[in-house]
DNA sequence: AAGGGCCTCAACCGCTATAGA
DNA sequence: CTCTATAGCGGTTGAGGCCCT
């Protein structure tokens, strides 16, 4: 079947915008909103693709979009949703408010993607680029070894009884309160409470990467934790087993990265139409990653 | 000053997903 | 269920600016 094509070929005009043309498309969108891409040009006076109107809009034109550098928490934030989400850039781009998807692959690849590979990792698998699997340690094989931001999201999820999703999570991963807000239906004690988690900072710098409750926070630390209900720490945990600050290639075992690939695996194995209840929670970990407080 | 190479980013292209007739 | 229109996504391209020789 022959495809039909987005807009008559003749008279069409491609390359680069002028101030003209920019003004009748907002002046169009003021008026009568944004849709119905495909006649817009011709209402709006514009020898435009309705493609091209929609893509003009969406990442220049449009009203709330963040113009100017990234900020180094954006950088963070893009680096580690790309780990998790590898190439989506419009799901990364929900993340960033006023930063499109186009610009954040942009950046991601003029300036991110760089930045990874002089810290010898492969912006790809956001593996060391070093590191060889003469192991047999694949990613499927991984799949049974433990991973600690996965029991520190089992032991979240256990403590306070919460029903968590997908992007819930994402958002507590990323230290970003303004997603568990909105992905939280109610604002609970629990959502305050990953809230606060979200932005405290401070607390384990000592944690260890291996089994166990006791060997992954300190002692001093569990007799905090249980003295209060101030629970800080546990996202800056969270966040530290995510950031590559600190990646030193070759000393990876047992280090943040050697989690991404099963955090991914794990991330990317539930549904995200499902929201996740305790038990399904906890039984997903124990299945697929197997680990557990 | 000229020009060649590199970098950035807006825009395009081809494809898939989805809604509605 | 099928077909078509539309929206949206990710990869790629190319114009223009910058830097170096």
């Amino acid at each position: 079947m022959v495809r039909t094509p987005c807009c008559k070929e003749e008279g069409i005009k491609k390359g680069a915008w002028t101030p003209e043309e920019d003004q009748k498309l907002i002046a169009y969108i003021q008026r009568h909103g944004e849709g119905g891409w495909r006649t817009l040009p011709e209402k709006a006076g514009l020898k435009r693709c309705g493609k091209s109107c929609r893509l003009r809009w969406a990442n220049y034109l449009r009203p709330d979009i963040k113009r100017g550098e990234f900020t180094t928490e954006e950088d963070d934030t893009i680096i580690k949703l790309h780990a998790l989400k590898g190439n989506k850039w419009a799901a990364i781009a929900t993340y960033l408010a006023g930063r499109t998807d186009n610009e954040i692959k942009n950046y991601w690849n003029t300036n991110l993607k760089k930045r990874l590979k002089q810290k010898g990792i492969d912006p790809t698998t956001h593996k060391p680029i070093n590191s060889t699997d003469q192991t047999g340690i694949g990613p499927k094989n991984l799949k049974r070894s433990s991973s600690g931001s996965a029991r520190v999201l089992n032991r979240v999820a256990s403590k306070y009884a919460v029903d968590l999703n997908r992007d819930l999570v994402t958002g507590i991963i990323i230290g970003n309160s303004t997603i568990i807000t909105q992905n939280s239906e109610v604002e609970n004690s629990t959502t305050i409470l990953l809230n606060k988690m979200s932005t405290s900072s401070g607390f384990s710098d000592n944690c260890s990467f291996s089994d166990g409750f006791p060997e992954f926070f300190s002692n001093q630390e569990i007799s905090d934790m249980s003295m209060s209900d101030d629970h800080v720490g546990l996202m800056e945990e969270l966040k530290g087993m995510l950031s590559y600050d600190n990646a030193v290639p070759g000393e990876i075992e047992g280090s943040p990265e050697a989690n991404i690939a099963d955090e991914m695996e794990f991330l990317d194995s539930w549904n995200v139409e499902d929201d996740l209840d305790l038990e399904k929670f906890v039984s997903s970990l124990d299945s697929s990653i197997g680990v557990f407080v």
